[in-house]
DNA sequence: CAGTGGTCTAGACCACACA
DNA sequence: GTGTGGTCTAGACCACTGC
């Protein structure tokens, strides 16, 4: 049973935490340049495969940078990357333990506005659907909607009344891993918004957008207004 | 000289496409169980770790969904994930062409405020800095710092007094691959940040939050105001 | 307990980029 | 040219976990 406590295998994670500390204790400085794959294996005592995951992922965390037969060095200016998830309405609301009420509050046909067009490069000739809707947690107003979605894209989305289905939930369904262009800013309260969200004009909102495209075709594009308590924290 | 042209040979990134073609093309619907990685290499022609590359992509990028024994499946709710950069406020602003003006506002030395001994674990018994600043880009107001820093963590911080050099540019280079928490939300303007955001108080600002760890010990924590026409903007 | 993914290896060839 | 990382292979063993 007692194994041998020397006979542990060097791991692509060990090899990672290892260049990371050698990294915090400045072994290698910013910009300095790492012994080859070749010559960490015979160092680590394991195969090139592992150092290459090991540095691979590193330079995918941002940490490493690599360049073919320029080497390996450690990144000079530690651009941070941090990592969001952009949950479903819903779930977001119902793991915070409050319960979840939809509201759909308007569903039109239009022609694409110019800023539509502008923006996702919806054909003028298209038209387009425009849904606005309430999310709430318990009784308190969490988040304003307003999408527009190209009818050409989803032809079904004529028949979808989103009187109990909000459009996200509905597109998630209907459009499988379209791409996505995500931006977040702060804004004044229209008074639209406000009146929605109860409240004044000019208060502060956090406000995320999102366009969807699949393949080029442009799908979706949406406003989503929060009310100042909200907050978006990094995962990861 | 001539190769034979249909020597092409299957790489992971076809096998990734190939995968989410399948999945856009709804021959596997959400949910649904993939075959094995073995099945797949004989399907793709290629080798079981070239599939096993590609589909613990798709997983890393919240597409799949892998357990041992279990198999793997298309994500159910495809939570979506987004990343961003965030740059050292410089570069940010030499990026848009800008000049970039950088002032110190204020810079003290004080006992921990109870808030960030619980936000961060620093010991109330240390000293922190805390450092005001402002950073211009040509003449109008791009951001305001506020931030703390634990001095029992980075001891030469006592001697750097911020003048010339922001605070977040001389972390970045003493302390190397520190761990962060980011979180982003919307405010009012308090007095004095309106103030130097040459704003009237109570209009919203662009809030971002870094804490920062090495190993467990707390290092920083700052607290960014952005004017409303900030954006933050999705990468990759 | 048995099947699936997780990882490692040793070796090979390739593509790029710098000299 | 030539060295470096990028990728693929065929095979092996392991660890987790659902049955």
């Amino acid at each position: 049973m007692s194994e041998n406590a020397s006979a542990e295998r060097t791991g692509f994670r060990e090899v990672k935490e290892d260049i990371v500390s050698r990294i915090k204790n400045r072994t290698w400085g910013p910009g300095e340049l790492l012994p080859g794959e070749v010559e960490l294996s015979r160092q680590f005592g394991c195969a090139r495969a592992t150092v290459n995951r090991a540095m691979r992922e590193l330079a995918e965390e941002g940490v490493l940078e690599r360049k073919r037969k320029a080497g390996t060095r450690v990144v000079q200016n530690p651009v941070r990357h941090a990592r969001f998830e952009i949950p479903i309405v819903r779930h977001e609301v119902e793991a915070s333990g409050a319960e979840y009420r939809y509201a759909l509050v308007k569903r039109e046909v239009l022609t694409p506005p110019d800023w539509l067009q502008a923006r996702m490069g919806v054909n003028s000739a298209d038209r387009v659907i425009h849904v606005q809707c309430m999310h709430y947690s318990g009784n308190s107003p969490y988040q304003f909607e307003d999408r527009w979605i190209n009818i050409a894209a989803v032809p079904k989305v004529e028949q979808a009344d989103f009187t109990s289905t909000s459009p996200n939930e509905w597109l998630v369904n209907e459009v499988p891993l379209s791409k996505a262009e995500i931006s977040f800013s702060a804004s004044s309260a229209s008074d639209e918004v406000a009146r929605f969200l109860e409240l004044k004009s000019g208060e502060p909102v956090f406000v995320a957008e999102r366009a969807t495209w699949l393949e080029e075709l442009p799908i979706t594009y949406a406003r989503m207004s929060f009310p100042e308590s909200y907050r978006l924290v990094s995962s990861l």
